[in-house]
DNA sequence: CGTGCGTTTGAGTGAATTCAACGGCTGTGG
DNA sequence: CCACAGCCGTTGAATTCACTCAAACGCACG
């Protein structure tokens, strides 16, 4: 099984909201400011925090950033990671519902929601389905890792792998930018049993693990054979 | 855990939207359409298929249903069961990406997409508003299962009884309209887990099964607690 | 050259699955 | 009215898979 997260470039296309034309003198300056401030967060920073008030937006320019809540017993579980061109903070409701934070230093562009709705209100037809489409593309990434998190760790791992080399893919070689921790916490599985099915997927000749980092897919085939 | 799905009561407040007063007469026909036309489902009927066009929503009136999807493998996800005043085919996709049945018996109100979205075009405020509403209802809900599927088997049957007793609650009595192999492909368990984690839960005095399908919460304080 | 962190590997345990059999309820037909 | 089949749910025994606990490895950094 895949993890069908919406396409990066795909991102980039739909949230280009900032590049619309401006409609009016009011919506002129809005327009300035939904390009947003762009900041910067070191590694480990918080980007927004659990029950903050959700009003900004998060466009990813550079780096690394994951979602993630800490349940009552001291579990960790990672909503998502998010990569250059996607969307960080993309909540319905008034308060964030996932805490985030920058896994390797990133840049972020910061836009305010207020400012999206005003302008959905003018703008009805395009933004909205812009809007519609960010959403529906979140609700997909959030039921495809539903269906994940019932299958096996190896398929979870699988999967996970065909997932970023679809959204990094350089070739076959995918860069990790996240530890074992985080892919252990987004997929619902110890660090050592993670560990444990890539070396096994090495040994079936499926991946090479060319540093703890960089996995080659070698047999894309194979992989997604044993993605049941 | 607690599987946080929208009470029913806050569902069918947020979907009145066949209640708005019409705006004008082109809209007052729809409103008309929006009201829907009633239909049945005898048990096991399908409601709609995955990969279908979602041209329509479905309100449950009475009796359950229940989406999901069959895996690669043969194995089948729940992907949520919808009692009386939920909203069914709430896709922002333009094909359904479940496919639905009637558990029990079921009568539904069809309500037509398109009008909605047609409304949604005049009336921006309310309705976009209630729309955003029944969407948010639905993420949260799917995130919130993505918490449950991480935890212990135990953890998922009490956090299931829990949702269920919040949805259906007749005092501490719940009626289960589903099958245990309903309810284990909703956990995404198998059935012989979850009925030996209900029989558990009767040793420890959480629960009584006073029939397969009626389970009174003994103690509530108990099962949250087993809840992590 | 150590120190520390992230990762890998190993051994033993435990939880959930698989395979199998049994019990109870319902509806049908003799 | 009873007998039997079929379905659903429960229970038992054995197995498997992922987890826990523990140790070792490799790499970057001071």
């Amino acid at each position: 099984m895949l993890i069908r997260s919406t396409h990066p470039t795909d991102r980039a296309k739909i949230l280009s909201l900032h590049h619309l034309p401006p409609i009016n003198s009011q919506q002129s300056t809005e327009a300035v400011q939904l390009k947003g401030a762009s900041m910067s967060f070191r590694r480990n920073a918080e980007i927004y925090g659990e029950g903050e008030p959700a009003d900004y937006l998060y466009k990813i320019v550079s780096g690394t950033a994951r979602t993630y809540k800490v349940l009552s017993d001291g579990r960790r579980q990672i909503g998502g990671f998010y990569l250059p061109g996607d969307i960080l903070g993309l909540e319905i409701a008034e308060e964030h519902s996932f805490s985030a934070e920058a896994i390797s230093g990133c840049k972020v562009l910061v836009i305010k929601r207020s400012v999206l709705v005003r302008l959905l209100a003018g703008r009805q037809d395009e933004i909205t389905k812009e809007l519609w489409g960010l959403i529906g593309a979140e609700l997909r990434r959030v039921q495809t890792r539903n269906l994940l998190l019932i299958k096996s760790a190896q398929e979870r791992v699988v999967a996970f792998l065909l997932d970023m080399a679809e959204r990094v893919s350089t070739g076959n070689s995918v860069e990790l930018p996240m530890s074992r921790q985080d892919i252990a916490d987004y997929l619902g599985l110890t660090i050592e049993t993670v560990s444990r099915t890539l070396t096994r997927l090495e040994k079936l000749a499926a991946i090479e693990i060319s540093s703890s980092r960089r996995i080659v897919l070698r047999n894309r085939g194979a992989l997604s054979r044993l993605n049941s």
